[in-house]
DNA sequence: TTGTACGCGTTATCAA
DNA sequence: TTGATAACGCGTACAA
């Protein structure tokens, strides 16, 4: 391995100068300057940042959790997030917690270890609580992302779920539909909370009642197992004519339990969700959705972790929230009743 | 920030045994053990990763850089890479290239600087080749995913592109079609190349002439500006009754340029690619694909990897290369002309 | 079983 | 404008 005492040997001055050329600091002559640069060419040499770190006590390295890495959601976000870390000149490592605390308790322990400036988090759910106390109490800025968690008080990005779901209610009431049952997160989480809230709100506005058995409450995650939704939409009575997703994913599990039923949408049955389905729906525009801006979440928590990291020292600010609304796009998934 | 002389000051020992105990190394009392342990306990002490990768020379960090972290089959394949990773000790960092020599440029400067102890590429085209020069040159293992670098040896996990591909035609003419047109890659990425000869070997068997005119190159991933696909399309005489994707980007864009078209898919052209959509497919069974084992990809890579990581010193292994079958997935997107 | 001295590669501080 | 020295937190080698 080159370092720069190799650098310095070679060219003829002290390690402190070439450390000087290579973060051009203090003032070096301009003879200096190019013969060190020249045989820091010659030997490719490469700082290491490592060393770098453990002195400078900053890794320059932020880390973004993410609960589903194969939900488009996510990794729209993960786009928007790297493109502003590289902006402000990060890097970015990433983790998937798969919607599990324990995942994301092993992540937390990584975090900590690595010792990255700040993380951007999308917590698997209110008994995430602990590990961001943890986060806290070793001092590791952090920004949540699409998730509160009641007992902390943190930057936040968040999309409007419960006006989101409000909306999709709306729209298939507006269909003329009556009977809507929700597919929706665990109650563990707050955006499923909200989005139940919503989907509630949406009945009651059109003077219809809330019905707890219209209601299937799994992971926001993949499900594996199909059987227990099957089951719960078959003894639907009446059965619905339409069904809300919590996300994306239920949305597509949803659509995978009917299909195994010979159930279509939205020919049988019409179906909506939160959150779109990135490149697929613009080949297929199908599912009607209310649409979160992925892109904008990763971006901005990441400035403002930015933000955060570096007025660290001085004046301590108030928290930050944000709150994206989520967009109605109406596609082709929902049947009109009403003619 | 605590470290281990803050332990040891406080338990009455030296920082020696403080990091013995950590590591569990060396011979050590039960009695000082525990006391050590309680100490650590009690001041929340996390081991300071960056400063043992400083004197360990190595980081117990690995990294995968992918080309399209919105593409399923990188996400899955990123799933197979985490899991082996963790299975083996290692943390994983993630970037995205893009499918951009320059981004990728970027990556490989992170990548020496961050001094990760080994790398999982899947390299954006040829021109990735001075990249590869640049790892091997300072020593840091790769292997590479799924697109093959003229003139750099090599671990790699492949997939059997040119006989995916030639499945894929051999589906279509079995289905009666005889004006089948390809969209394709770039033809410096070395899977494209092998996708396309497949795709003419396919005509060949079948006593189809190839037709150059047939043939669009763009990128394998998200086409941002659809015009000269459309423009390509439009001019083909006789009008092809299916397309051949590369990949499945490229179908989903392909898709969406038919429908801008009023072209409906099967019924008035029938569409396969390579790759699967993940949970998209199995939610609504829509392409015929060759499907590759994503996960697999992964997976083995980081096995590989890894072995490569322990064998360092020892005895040099030959390279080695790992060819994965496609899978033909019959689903809706061909229509059977010939009944 | 435990402790001391040193080095990993870099930068900050202070002196020249 | 340049250099010598110490320090960052930890683990290895050797000594006690």
């Amino acid at each position: 391995m080159v370092t720069i005492y190799d650098i310095a040997a070679k060219a003829n001055v002290s390690a402190m100068t070439v450390s000087r050329v290579i973060n051009n600091t203090g003032k070096i002559s301009e003879k200096t300057r190019v013969k060190v640069k020249r045989v820091m060419e010659e030997m490719n040499y490469v700082p290491n940042q490592t060393a770098r770190s453990l002195v400078l006590q900053q890794t320059k390295l932020l880390f973004l959790l993410i609960t589903d890495i194969m939900n488009p959601f996510y990794t729209t976000l993960s786009r928007g997030a790297e493109d502003a870390a590289k902006k402000n000149g990060y890097r970015l490592l990433f983790g998937n917690s798969d919607e599990s605390i324990e995942k994301e308790a092993d992540y937390i322990t990584t975090i900590l270890t690595a010792r990255v400036d700040g993380v951007l988090v999308a917590p698997a759910g209110d008994p995430s609580l602990p590990h961001l106390e943890t986060l806290r109490k070793h001092n590791v800025p952090f920004v949540l992302l699409d998730r509160e968690v009641p007992g902390i008080e943190c930057d936040i990005v968040l999309g409007d779920s419960k006006e989101g779901a409000r909306q999709l209610v709306s729209h298939l009431v507006a269909a003329g539909h009556r009977h809507i049952a929700m597919v929706n997160g665990s109650p563990s989480v707050s955006s499923a909370r909200l989005r139940l809230q919503g989907y509630q709100e949406g009945l009651k506005l059109s003077d219809l009642r809330y019905n707890a058995d219209y209601l299937f409450e799994t992971s926001f995650g993949p499900v594996n197992d199909l059987t227990d939704m099957e089951q719960w939409f078959r003894q639907l009575n009446p059965r619905p004519t339409a069904i809300v997703a919590g996300n994306n994913v239920l949305a597509v599990e949803t659509l995978r339990m009917l299909r195994g039923r010979g159930i279509r949408v939205p020919d049988d049955l019409s179906l909506v969700c939160f959150d779109d389905l990135g490149p697929y729906s613009e080949a297929e525009p199908f599912l009607t959705v209310a649409a979160q801006q992925a892109y904008q979440f990763g971006y901005m928590g990441m400035q403002m972790l930015v933000e955060r990291i570096q007025e660290k020292e001085t004046a301590r600010l108030p928290w930050k929230k944000i709150v994206l609304p989520a967009e109605l796009i109406i596609r082709r998934s929902v049947q009109q009743l009403n003619e």
